[in-house]
DNA sequence: GAGCTAATTGACAACGTTGTCAATTTGGGA
DNA sequence: TCCCAAATTGACAACGTTGTCAATTAGCTC
């Protein structure tokens, strides 16, 4: 086994405690004890047992990454920025699948074993995760909640007003039959995408067809199926807006299998700007969502409420953008 | 704070220690103090403190996957793995990007901090990690790695065989001319589908064209730009096998910009039969590579050296396959 | 160089669990 | 009823670190 602190206390010739001040870099060792401790620790290669200072600081350094469908590409861009924000501040980032876990997360969450938790959609929306959460005090953040509360920080865009704006710009390009895919009614996002969705079109004097609104899953396939049972309408919509990349991708592919051109015959655009969405062709006009600002930005706010559970939970608001790249164009039928 | 052994023990009238057992599920306890202790641990909402359990059992409930390129899609799926593996065998996952760690992963593989670690590539090709972690004594397992060797255990598919397959079938289908985008020379598994590309040439009796050989970065602009590169050679070739996925829709993106037709002009296959093989236009021909699979084999063979350092590490091959959807077609030209 | 204060260092307990081994209880046969 | 082996339970130390507080040392001033 590897050397303690105790064995560099003897190869230096000070106290074990003295060890254990210069580890954490405390104030008030001299510079030539430190130097001879920190010496002592490089010769003897010494690391620190990490379950014995959490045990001892009643801490860890450990976060976890709530997810539940790990084959989503927004998770991806959250993950990433999360394990950057870890990296960069002396944590370590655990990905845990709930929809793995039968049995809820009670071993995840044992007493100390995480620092805190983040939480994104639909988890950010789910109460019986945060109680449980709450029962055991541990820290959490909710990255795009459906709205935020005073029991987490939260970090999200306005997703209402960015589903409405683009909503807005295909109304300005001239269509004013506009399919919605949504993702599914229990994410959150879902509801406010929807309701900027419609916020738009009532704005602009549009009647909202509930036929054109088809609820997916957010995922490619459920994009391709929702533009099917769109295309079979009656009045099939001049464009689609899906409430992700991935159901946009889908929703081009089953376009084009259907003889129908993007964006000439139809626009297609989505909503996140993955990674899918500058690799598809055409590419993919898109609502950008910063996720890895997002994930970075809730990691700190968790870190805040770590340090003092009694702080004021913070609420982050990022901005989004319109990304029209190619899959849009103007309204052909009047 | 939530209770400790202590509380559950005083609460059902018996000594820690027994709790102790009856937490880890040992025998020997009576059915009835059994039942009486799972009583009060479940009305004190009893959750063990991990930290205390690995300081004195001298383990971890973590498995570390270390990876470098967090935007590759192959690192979703063996996540995805590695993750149901954990879950169900009572570890949590930790996932570090190495790339984010200026210098080292010194304080992720702290002492006793991992129970193991599964390398993917390029790392699993990287000497210096692996002397680290043989150092540091810790269990680790190659994912991929170019050969097998004694001291870790290792799961991989056989990919010079599964190169050579690919090739041979495109030379099947009448080609002559094949581009292959490699990966990155420093991944051996780059190296060993660059040899069995080789080997399917120089078995039909085909001559090695390097004008033909590009080498990628596995990422979907470097696929766009080596396919570039190959069309501007003065004899172009009219099959492209991209040693990944990302790097094939990379080449049918670049192909489309130049008018040509896939698969009507010009055959693209991929390799690792990833998320976006199918969800591109053509629906991409690629090789299969079980990469759940190989995730959650690696951390059994993990865990056997986890449980005995001693035990001979294991290499398993798992079988590929040829996945033969749209994106390929016979020559057209002679 | 004595005396004082501030800086530095050390002794010891505590964190919550599991391992070791001894003590107690149980059950069955004589 | 007593005795013995087996089953069950408990007492106590140990894991490697950090927090508390006391002890020691260094650096000044006079």
């Amino acid at each position: 086994m590897s050397a303690t602190i105790k064995d560099v206390a003897q190869s230096a010739g000070v106290s074990f405690k003295t060890v254990s001040r210069v580890m954490n870099g405390e104030e008030g060792v001299r510079d030539s004890t430190r130097k001879k401790v920190q010496d002592a620790a490089t010769t003897l290669n010494f690391q620190i047992n990490t379950s014995a200072r959490n045990l001892r600081r009643r801490g860890s350094n450990l976060i976890a990454l709530i997810i539940s469908n790990p084959s989503r590409s927004y998770i991806e861009n959250i993950q990433i920025g999360a394990m950057e924000w870890c990296s960069r501040n002396g944590f370590h980032l655990v990905v845990e699948d709930v929809s793995a876990h039968p049995k809820g997360l009670s071993d995840l969450l044992s007493r100390g074993a995480m620092a805190g938790v983040i939480l994104i959609p639909p988890m950010s929306d789910d109460p019986d995760i945060q109680r449980q959460l709450i029962d055991k005090s541990i820290p959490f953040v909710r990255i795009a909640p459906e709205t935020a509360n005073d029991k987490a920080p939260s970090v999200r865009i306005d997703d209402r007003a960015a589903a409405r704006e683009m909503t807005k710009k295909l109304i300005t390009l001239g269509h004013s039959r506009i399919g919605l895919i949504t993702g599914p009614s229990e994410f959150g996002v879902s509801r406010n995408r929807l309701a900027g969705y419609r916020d738009a079109l009532v704005e602009s004097g549009l009647t909202i067809e509930e036929t054109l609104i088809c609820e997916g899953a957010f995922s490619y396939p459920s994009g391709q199926s929702c533009t099917s049972d769109l295309f079979d309408l009656p009045a099939p919509p001049t464009a689609i807006f899906a409430s992700n990349d991935d159901m946009a991708a889908g929703a081009i592919a089953e376009t084009y299998r259907r003889g129908i051109a993007v964006p000439a015959d139809v626009t297609i655009v989505g909503y996140d700007d993955v990674a899918v969405a500058s690799v598809i062709s055409p590419p993919l006009s898109t609502v950008r969502q910063p996720l890895k600002d997002m994930a970075a930005q809730a990691a700190a706010l968790l870190l805040a409420r770590i340090r003092d559970a009694q702080s004021e939970p913070q609420h982050i608001i990022l901005p989004h953008s319109l990304v029209m790249r190619a899959s849009h164009g103007p309204c052909g039928k009047t």
